[in-house]
DNA sequence: TAAAAAATATACCGATTGGTATTTTTTTTA
DNA sequence: TAAAAAAAATACCAATCGGTATATTTTTTA
């Protein structure tokens, strides 16, 4: 029973987390989390064995929050294509969810890690595989249940989707207006309506 | 005629420009740029104030350069419509031309800058102006003549076209799968077609 | 509650950061 | 071509970087 040690190590990770989204891998700096833990540099260094670790655990935390809140949401309803506008439904209102993230965690680290850092990289390509396959899952359903369509190529729909609302989110933050992110996910809508829709 | 100063000047802008997209404003070091240059820093400040204004050279730069390859794509045809269908045609090809800007300028500077250092980001909130803009009137000129139909808002179609773009954008670096660019124009052209076209 | 173990704090390390003052070199002007 | 001006190189600065060894404190075990 290391209740003190998980703890503190999720206490650490908790707080740093949206300091490692919000500035990027390198911006991010060591005095930054012990600032905003209140810890020192030995308490960090005793849960994590550098800074990269620590950073994974941040974006697995960003990513598990993420994953929870759209699987929630998907659930207010039954039928995988209602599942689908829930998905366009939960990014409507991404941009106040998201800042306490300290931002979108695929789209900053991703583009942070791209060039910069492999491992981190990897995590943020895993990660999008798992949406997209959420994503293809529910296509899959929708088609067996006679809601969409037999033709439809779900594992290139389910690119372009998460492509089109990681453009929403983008455009949203570095604009701050979040009427990207709306008209947007309205685009998307259409599109599930034309090209999916029975 | 100080042609030594700007020649230095323009020299050192091109050689950091992609540096400085590809790592971002706080991971490219000044030892990066002397080294990229084969320059001493003595001779990077006596050209640049400081760092920031560097960088805003650096993207200024990768601007201009990216501008300018749209505007003459654009010009294989005359028809507005037609020069709508030629700006997706351009992100097809993006992912190996923007290697040489070291990314996406518009959309790397644009993550790194928000929430890190304001003057970048307006570079890049105006840069995506113009860029919204160019959309707009090629649009209200399909309008005019009579490609396009009335009744397109054309400020919010240049605002999804230029969202869903760049997500393919991040897709395509992220995933380092070029398919994600050439998926989503297709959406884009089809987008085009059903909603624009008369 | 005392001893052992674990966790945290302190103090330090070399390397690197952006930036500057000064010297040397190069270019321009006359 | 010599003097003046400009540009670039050198040498330096304090501050900060990620990381570590050691000392101290706290927690757990017995």
């Amino acid at each position: 029973m290391q209740t003190k040690a998980k703890q503190t190590k999720e206490f650490i990770v908790k707080k740093a987390a949206p300091i490692f989204t919000k500035n990027g891998y390198v911006a991010t700096s060591l005095s930054d989390i012990t600032k905003a833990t209140g810890l020192t540099k030995g308490a960090i260094y005793g849960n994590f064995k550098n800074k990269e670790e620590l950073a994974i655990a941040c974006f697995n935390l960003n990513v598990k929050s993420l994953l929870r809140r759209i699987t929630d949401h998907q659930m207010l309803s039954d039928s995988p294509l209602e599942k689908l506008f829930l998905v366009t439904d939960f990014y409507r209102k991404y941009y106040d969810y998201s800042q306490e993230l300290g931002g979108c965690p695929v789209l900053n680290v991703g583009v942070d890690a791209v060039n910069q850092n492999e491992v981190l990289l990897q995590h943020v390509q895993f990660t999008i595989e798992r949406i997209e396959n959420n994503v293809i899952k529910l296509v899959d359903a929708g088609k067996a249940c006679g809601e969409i369509k037999a033709s439809v190529d779900a594992a290139a729909f389910a690119k372009k989707l998460y492509a089109v609302i990681q453009g929403a989110i983008f455009m949203t933050y570095t604009m701050d207006n979040n009427s990207y992110l709306l008209e947007t996910m309205d685009l998307v809508d259409q599109t599930i309506i034309t090209e999916l829709k029975k």
